[in-house]
DNA sequence: AAGTGGTCTAGACCACGAC
DNA sequence: TCGTGGTCTAGACCACTTC
């Protein structure tokens, strides 16, 4: 037992609890002193090593469980978080001029892999896009999208002309949740000629299907220039 | 002002702060209600609104200052959050067999490119690592490893050959930092062979480096099979 | 049945930062 | 300066889960 600067908050007690796992003073499995005991320990009340446990719960690191107690996590579990940013904040996050520009626009019944993609019912009427964003006037990313017209039928009407669907969504329709699939594929023709590069060249891909409380909002396919890497860390 | 149910819980209050906002009640930009008033609107304490508002201000929906309030996000900026497993877990989730198989192992000066990767001093030694891992006796992930000896100085005298330096790296040093990179490229000769694919076929490609305490722990390529996805939601 | 974490309260003090 | 969020407290009740 050692003594205590003048106050602990929550914030010391996390880094503590997790110095003691990492120099295996307590090693994966081991099962940690209650709220109250560690409450004692560092002299303050349980709330505070409550929301410090939590925390270590929620970083993957520790295993809570009501009258269990808290576990070491047998294999830390990692996660990585990174932002979905606007294209064009993206862009101009590196310092480049953005450009957009508009390929394609068209009502349409959905085709019936998007009908099993998004589970809507025959015949359904979606809004089919397609555009290029430029970034210093060199292509950036290649986008090809659906929306759902009866989530919102707005999207029929608006003229994506010179504001991008990407734009347009996330000011005019909320999402609640959402799905990406990352992968890498080959260039196929209409990619390649948008994005400036052969046909069959490797091109990184993000597919991403939005819902507003369980209603498909859209399905988007988004095609990044060569030499594009997601970054993140943690 | 609604009547409420018995008992308000700060899952609630953030629920109901997230309805008003996404159904444009409390637009982008609002200046929304302090702690206090909304506690007296729900009925509760501070601490419970407070509890709520700052899960709302973690998930980036809003924003909180000191004595500036907490305003609704302009750009939504969402967070993906994605695990990365141990290999061997990612492949057995999938119902498949594990197999690991060891293709390289020697120590070595690091080479140029990999002293700025990793900021080393010259004449490091490093321990290089090359294997595959098998989905179901399919090549699932070819690693191309470096492992910085002066941090971890057993990696010279494992034996790899069992055990992939994945998992026991993670025993052996279980809370690193950790960046990551992920992008699409041609499949040069040895990753194609490795993987079982053509040569100049597109593959998604991750470089991780890891720290412990600011010293650079390892250097990892890992090259993943034909079809593979990376898959989040949020 | 009993022990542990999950959550709420009412009150308090503090620190940041807009004014 | 002073209002707002950030955090802590001491106590309480509850819910889950293991025993």
């Amino acid at each position: 037992m050692s003594v205590m600067p003048q106050k602990v908050g929550y914030r010391d007690i996390k880094q503590e609890v997790f110095r003691r796992i990492r120099n295996n003073e307590w090693p994966p499995g081991t099962l940690l002193p209650g709220e109250v005991e560690l409450a004692a320990e560092f002299g303050c009340a349980r709330a505070t090593v409550n929301r410090a446990m939590q925390e270590l719960s929620d970083d993957g690191i520790i295993d809570r469980k009501r009258k269990g107690g808290s576990r070491v996590n047998l294999t830390p579990v990692r996660q990585v978080t990174f932002e979905i940013p606007l294209v064009r904040s993206e862009v101009e996050a590196k310092g480049a001029v953005y450009k957009y520009e508009l390929l394609y626009n068209k009502s349409d019944i959905a085709p019936l892999w998007l009908q099993n993609q998004l589970s809507l019912p025959v015949h359904s009427h979606v809004q089919h896009i397609k555009c290029i964003h430029f970034a210093d006037d060199k292509p950036y990313q290649y986008e090809d999208r659906w929306i759902n017209q009866k989530v919102v039928p707005l999207a029929s009407e608006f003229d994506f002309l010179k504001v991008s669907p990407n734009e347009w969504l996330i000011s005019e329709v909320p999402y609640t949740n959402a799905e990406v699939r990352f992968s890498a594929t080959s260039a196929e023709k209409p990619v390649a000629d948008a994005l400036g590069v052969g046909v069959g060249e490797p091109v990184f891909k993000a597919e991403r299907i939005t819902w507003l409380s369980g209603e498909p909002v859209t399905f988007v396919r988004l095609y990044f220039a060569r030499g594009y890497e997601m970054i993140a860390s943690y």
